[in-house]
This record gives C-alpha cells, structure tokens and sequence, in this order.
DNA sequence: CCCTTAATTGTGGATATCCACAACCCGCCG
DNA sequence: CGGCGGGTTGTGGATATCCACAATTAAGGG
C-alpha cells in the first residue's frame, strides 16, 4: 500500500503542520501551495490520496476536483474546509468524493480518514491493474479470436459456433486453443470468470 | 418503477405541503409523524424512497436511519433537514444515505432528487430480486451438489473432481446434471457467468 | 416398518473436446 | 518475389462429456 498524501493548501501553517503530522505517522506527505501547482504535477499513475483545500487563491480546491474528474483521477480525494457548507459536502461526496472534514479537525480522526482513502486506493489501484492486465491480453487476440471468445462466453459449442460463422469445426477449435493461450485460460469456466463483469 | 415516497415529519405544515408537491407530480406520498410510526410501519418490502426529517421529538431522523440500517433497509433515504451541518451530512452520506438537503429547498431541486431515489430504487430492487431468485435456487442445491458447482467453478473436469471427492466420475456426472437442471443453466460457462461476483 | 431423499455406481453409446501433424489461401510489407 | 501472419481445413486418435436405463445403500421422517 501506497503511503504518499498529497497535500493542495494555501495556507503555509496548514502545510506545515498537517505535513508534520503525517510524516510523524510513517506516512510521505507532497505539499502544494495551490491547485494549479498540483495539476501541473498531477498524473494518471499517482497513488495514495489527496487532502484538497477548498478555499484558495486562484482555481478552488472543488473547481480542481472537477478538473480532476475529467481527466479521470482515481485518487480518494478528501476535503479539508473551514468554510464549507451542507449542499458544497453533499454535492463533493455525490460526485465520489472521499470524505469531506471541517478544519479544525482532531488529529486521530483525520489520521484515520486518511489510512482509509490509502486503503481504498490500494484496493482500487489492484482491480485497476488486473483489469489493465485482462484489457493488454484482449488487444492481442485476432478479430477472429474476439469474435469465437464472444461466442464461447454466450454458452456456445464449437459446433454451435462453427454453423453460426459458417466455418468447420476444426478452425473453431484451433482459434479457441489459440485465445485461451493468449488469455492464459485453461477452460471456458475460467474465461467466463475472468471476463464477467466487463462489457 | 414504483412512485410511493414515504415522508417522516414532525411538522405537520411541511408534511402536507411536501404531500401536495410530491402528489401533484403523479407520486404517491404517505407521511408519517415520527420516526417510530414508520419504523411500525416498515417492512423489508417497501419499494420507493424515504424523505427523512432530521430533528424530530423521540427518535431523530438519523437514529431511525441507522435503526433502519440495522434492519436491512434498501429504500434510498434521503435526509431533509433545517439544520443540519456539515459532519452530520458527510456522515449520512457516508452511511450510503442517498441525498441530504436542506430546507427550505427548491421544489424543482427536491423533486429531481426524489425522481431519482426512486429510479436508483428501482434498480436497486431489480438487482435485488435477481439475486434473490438465484439464492433460492442455490437453497434447492443438496450439499453435495453445491460442493461439486464449487469445484466446476473453479474450473476443474469432472474427472479431476471424482479424484478429489474420491467417488466416481460417473456421480459427479450425475450430480453435475442434477444441480444444472436446478440453477437453470445448460453449461458450466452458464453456471459461471450466473455466479461470479456472489459468494 | 415403509417411504422419501440423497448419494452412490455401472453399462454403453452418442457427442464433443483436445491435440499433434500437415497444409492451402491471401494480403501485406520489405 | 519471398516471408509472415491470419484464417482456413483435414485426419485421426485420445479424452471427456452427455445421457438413458437401472440399481444399491444409508439416513431421516411419518
């Protein structure tokens, strides 16, 4: 599990401080001064999490959250306001948000919010890569292999399979040998399980 | 989809006004005066969504919730409050309530939220009753025949399962069949596809 | 004690799958 | 032109699966 928080304030005693708080808890905290600081470091592969201010010079702690979202971010972001109000946090959490904390906060609490968002993101970064790993294998198979492995996952026989493309048997067998390869399967159970869920 | 929203408030004003809103858009809204009568009044069963008052006498809206949580509820809560703040919604929300607003509040706003609790309901049930018809299926299952679909689904021939339960190829065969004719499916990719995700 | 259900096994034949070995056609690229 | 990759097909044999028909054993309930 990732230990890096990225911490997005203005306020160089909250940096400070909350920077010296994590570290003192074996956690590595990355300090930027304002959004655009960030974004500019901000790329796709970071792990860990984001404490996000909201009030802030130039572009908003949410106006990022935003900007983030559509450059498809998937690390927890957790908000940290001292003026933040009911509809800001509802709306923040509703568009998947972490959590939303009001300074000032107690330590423990925070701490523990934080060990969370790393879990979470952990856990997503490992379903992420798993699923990137399935998606390079896909790219490798032939049109034709796609095609049979669509027929194998809809509960086909190869002979049923075969009739439906008008092509023998045997070819059927050789592309389905081939496909399982190229997916590192041994059966069709297991391609059915590695499969489930996407598409 | 159903239409029924159920209405938990003290204040009479607002339950008759939130019921002639809620009723003059086709929805149908049976109101409650305090959280226990609605906790008498619920059952697993309840389709809709849930307006919920959060200051209340007795029970507070949010002790009903987590009451509610308790007893397994799937309706989409969603919270109405005039004084909420921010903790209380971040930890609703986090809770899975489905929204939180604040009164007073727009009746077009109020509405689209509503609409949408009930389409999220809707799904949410839909999902539900799927998964409940497999449940009762797998209830039909002998033991034996549900220790031999796990070890199908693990992607093993019956002649490797025969091996490892130590009975013959031909009861696996025989169980194999019994327990397809039961799930409803017709091959083991069937089997697979109905069951990745639970268990 | 009888009945039911679950679990078990056998026989035998029709089908299906798996696989090694070989081969042909075609389009594309250097 | 020659090579390469993708798609195609054939043969034949070893395995596996599917299924109808038949039957035994053990446990639990009425």
């Amino acid at each position: 599990m990732s230990n890096q928080v990225y911490l997005v304030d203005d306020d160089e005693a909250i940096r400070d401080s909350l920077g010296w708080l994590l570290q003192s808890r074996g956690l590595t905290c990355t300090a930027f001064a304002s959004a655009e600081e960030f974004l500019a470091a901000w790329s796709p592969q970071l792990a860990g999490c984001l404490l996000l201010d909201i009030r802030m010079q130039g572009m908003s702690g949410l106006q990022l959250f935003d900007r983030l979202l559509e450059l498809g971010n998937r690390l927890p972001v957790l908000f940290l306001t001292g003026h933040g109000d009911v509809p800001m946090a509802v709306s923040a959490l509703k568009k998947g948000a972490f959590d939303f904390v009001e300074k000032p906060c107690d330590d423990k609490e925070l701490m523990g919010r934080v060990l969370e968002a790393l879990q979470v993101d952990a856990s997503n970064r490992a379903s992420a890569a798993s699923s990137e790993s399935i998606n390079s294998r896909l790219e490798k198979l032939t049109t034709r292999e796609r095609q049979i492995m669509e027929l194998i996952l809809a509960g086909k026989f190869n002979k049923v399979i075969a009739d439906e493309l008008q092509i023998s048997m045997r070819t059927v067998e050789v592309h389905r040998a081939n496909l399982f390869e190229k997916m590192g399967v041994r059966t069709a159970v297991e391609l059915s399980q590695l499969m489930t869920g996407r598409r």
